[in-house]
DNA sequence: AGCACGCCGACT
DNA sequence: GTCGGCGTGCTC
């Protein structure tokens, strides 16, 4: 009884293939298939199958994959149309959401079985102490792995060898590990305040609904965010659903996976790049068969294929990690907003500082705004100052003003931890030749080259270029005449260092080699204590208590407030707010120093007087001043392509046959992600249109009409998709 | 001749 | 996205 079914398959294909199927195979069926040279992953898709081909011609399905329910389709109708959803507004093929989704290869193969031992026969006629200890754990009838036993009873695992030839143990298969263990929703119910409480009850209540929302949780830092989504969850998992929580850079968010332990009594699946294969095929598994009831995740855990998803948190839903740039451009934010629409579940949001976009959205009433007000007990906001360098101004090639350097001084007199905040890694941003004027930069990207002394190297930070430091200027010959222009965090902690040089200080910054384990262990140092002074990049503003931390020191407040960028202002301000929340975390008592060219700029007032309202309303003000609506409906569509040129050409074709409204803006290697510079594609453009909704339809037919000559064109729509759903 | 590289088209 | 085919151009 063969039957002729479409498969999608995962490559940068939007349309089915046709294959015969040994029985009828119903969509959602995961299936193995020979496609051109080789074998691939796919899954039987809605398409109806292509007629106009004889079945005699077609390729046959190699393998069916069964699901955890024998037989049954392993990708719902929900997540069918969440990929089909995302796919449409990326205009990204169907195969390369399909692939996202079908990423984890080993999920598919059987779980290989493990050897272990159990009790199988009488005790050895020779007790021993060591035996004694094994034929103890061995009491329940348990099965153990080999190390295991071995560990816990603390002998050699020759000793366990010796009871399997005595008879005593036999070798048995142990069933496959289960990725996570069943969460108690009841474990431990926290102490809330009034505030926390009455939020937790609006949350639970959209829980309970069991249709989809979206709640904007905002909170100052300190506020206690995380206890009240927590709340979320055990109401969800209760109810016999499903949770997700997403986090930006989870690798190093050890602390939340410890809190969920504390309210569950289980440890959630994690899923993000440092999850070993073996796991992450576990959890992809569990979540598909539900038996994983909590995921904490990156934003590829959005692509998981949950059986009964019931909520989603997004955390720190303002950060920039949730953008993924190449392949398929998504925001997972927004696509975790879909996900809910589709799935008829609620979504939350949850931001000390919410990006504008999402409270826009709140403002007009689209999502419901749960507002935490107050600092839990003990943690009172801290007070920041601002230092207003017209008038204070450091000494001469110094960067640290005279009220900064007192401030650091006396904070480390009370034994206290002070962070100096620069978000600028490397020694200094430009080097110039003190001869001729020469100035460093980078042969690929034309962008200033950045002295990095640890290293030796002048790097690019656009492109990952790296030179040596040379010892003589290149364009006139000039030995040592090197200048270093402007504060790093290196030149910054150089001076920190000589002024304080009794204080243990450390440099935190991406470029500490080492990778994420490393400056994880770091962070972990600092908040134990082990270091006084800190001079760090934004890697200490996200994430990470510090309990001792009191005094915190921006450098330069006004970087990047400066530079052209549309959300310039919302991203200094979020950065700065994290930041200087980070002061008195845990006991108040913090205080803030900003250095500042500009003390009234709005971003400053607000951080200064810690009124966030007054940075929004401005903000908004002013988008909405420019013309166009302040990103609930605006739509960013970003053009790249290898030349400029080029790209720019098919730009302005595409702004000439969009109707009206659309603006273009050049962006140079400043403003383009890594993502794109590292590849092949060196420029893009950005085009703002207040037509959100008839974008997709424009660049589809103009896409249609001009394709681009060659190395493609890239679009991310970055925009609110609510409006689509 | 042999090989590296880049471009193009097919993939049921 | 990935592969094979095929052209170009270079080779101690």
């Amino acid at each position: 009884m063969t039957a002729v079914v479409s498969v999608l398959v995962p490559v940068a294909l939007g349309d089915c293939y046709s294959y015969v199927a040994p029985r009828e195979l119903a969509p959602g069926t995961i299936v193995r298939v020979p496609f051109g040279p080789r074998e691939v992953v796919g899954a039987v898709w809605d398409d109806a199958p292509d007629t106009g081909r004889s079945p005699a011609k077609l390729k046959a399905i190699s393998h069916v994959f069964d699901a955890p329910p024998p037989g049954a389709p392993l990708l719902d109708a929900d997540m069918r149309r969440f990929v089909e959803w995302v796919a449409r507004w990326t205009l990204a093929p169907r195969g390369m959401v399909l692939r996202m989704v079908l990423r984890v290869p080993e999920a598919l193969d059987p779980e290989p079985t493990r050897p272990g031992v159990a009790l199988a026969g009488a005790p050895p006629e020779r007790m021993t102490p060591a035996r004694t200890r094994v034929m103890a754990l061995l009491e329940g009838g348990l099965s153990w792995t080999k190390a295991g036993l071995a560990e816990t009873a603390g002998v050699s695992p020759s000793v366990i060898d010796g009871l399997v030839s005595a008879g005593t143990l036999a070798a048995v298969e142990l069933p496959p590990p289960t990725a996570a263990a069943r969460p108690d929703p009841d474990f431990h119910h926290p102490d809330l305040t009034g505030d926390q409480s009455a939020a937790a009850d609006q949350l639970r209540a959209a829980v309970a609904r069991d249709a989809a929302s979206v709640l904007l949780l905002d909170g100052v830092t300190g506020s206690g965010k995380t206890e009240v989504f927590l709340e979320a969850v055990a109401a969800t998992v209760a109810a016999g659903k499903q949770a997700l929580i997403m986090m930006p850079e989870i690798a190093l968010t050890h602390s939340v996976i410890a809190r969920f332990e504390r309210r569950f009594a289980a440890r959630p699946a994690e899923w993000h790049s440092a999850v070993p294969p073996a796991q992450r095929a576990r959890v992809w598994r569990g979540a598909a068969a539900g038996d994983v009831r909590i995921v904490v995740g990156a934003r590829s855990a959005l692509f998981l294929p949950f059986r009964e998803l019931g909520l989603i948190v997004v955390d720190e839903e303002h950060d920039n990690a949730y953008k993924q740039d190449d392949r398929v451009p998504y925001n997972a934010r927004d696509m975790a907003v879909v996900r809910g629409h589709i799935g008829r579940f609620p979504v939350v949001l949850a931001s000390a500082t919410p990006s504008i976009e999402s409270r826009v959205n709140a403002d007009q009433g689209r999502y419901a705004h749960v507002i935490l007000s107050d600092r839990v007990p003990g943690a009172s906001l801290p007070d920041v100052r601002a230092v207003d360098l017209r008038q204070s101004r450091p000494e001469k090639g110094r960067w640290l003003a005279p009220p900064l350097v007192a401030a650091v001084g006396e904070a480390l007199g009370r034994g206290e931890q002070a962070l100096l905040f620069l978000n600028r890694r490397g020694y200094a941003p430009l080097t110039v030749c003190g001869a001729c004027g020469h100035r460093f930069s980078c042969p690929d990207c034309s962008a200033w080259l950045v002295d990095h002394r640890l290293r030796g190297r002048l790097a690019c930070h656009h492109c990952g270029h790296t030179e040596p430091r040379p010892e003589a200027c290149p364009a006139c010959g000039a030995l040592d005449s090197l200048v270093a222009c402007g504060p790093g965090v290196e030149r910054i902690a150089e001076e920190a260092q000589a002024l304080f040089p009794e204080a243990r200080s450390i440099i935190l910054s991406s470029d500490i080699g080492g990778g994420t384990e490393r400056i994880r262990r770091e962070l972990q140092l600092v908040a134990d204590g082990a270091f006084d002074l800190i001079v760090g990049t934004q890697l200490v503003a996200k994430g990470h208590t510090f309990p001792r931390l009191k005094l915190v020191g921006v450098v330069d407040a006004d970087l990047g407030l400066m530079n052209g960028d549309l959300r310039a202002a919302e991203r200094t301000f979020q950065l700065l707010a994290q930041v200087t929340g980070r002061a008195g975390r845990m006991g108040g008592g913090g205080s803030g120093l900003l250095q500042t060219h500009a003390p009234d700029h709005p971003v400053i007032r607000a951080i200064v007087s810690g009124d966030r309202e007054a940075f929004y309303r401005t903000e908004i003000a002013e988008r909405m001043a420019t013309g166009l609506p302040p990103f609930g409906r605006l739509a960013a569509i970003i053009i790249s392509g290898p030349d400029r040129a080029e790209t720019e050409a098919h730009a302005r074709a595409f702004a000439r046959s969009a109707p009206s409204g659309e603006g273009i803006d050049m962006l140079g290697p400043a403003e383009a992600p890594l993502a794109i510079l590292r590849g092949r594609h060196r420029f893009r453009l950005l085009i703002r249109s207040p037509r959100t909704v008839d974008i997709q339809a424009y660049l589809r037919a103009w896409l249609a009409a001009a394709p681009p000559a060659r190395g493609g064109v890239r679009v991310m729509i970055d925009v609110d998709p609510q409006s689509f759903v």
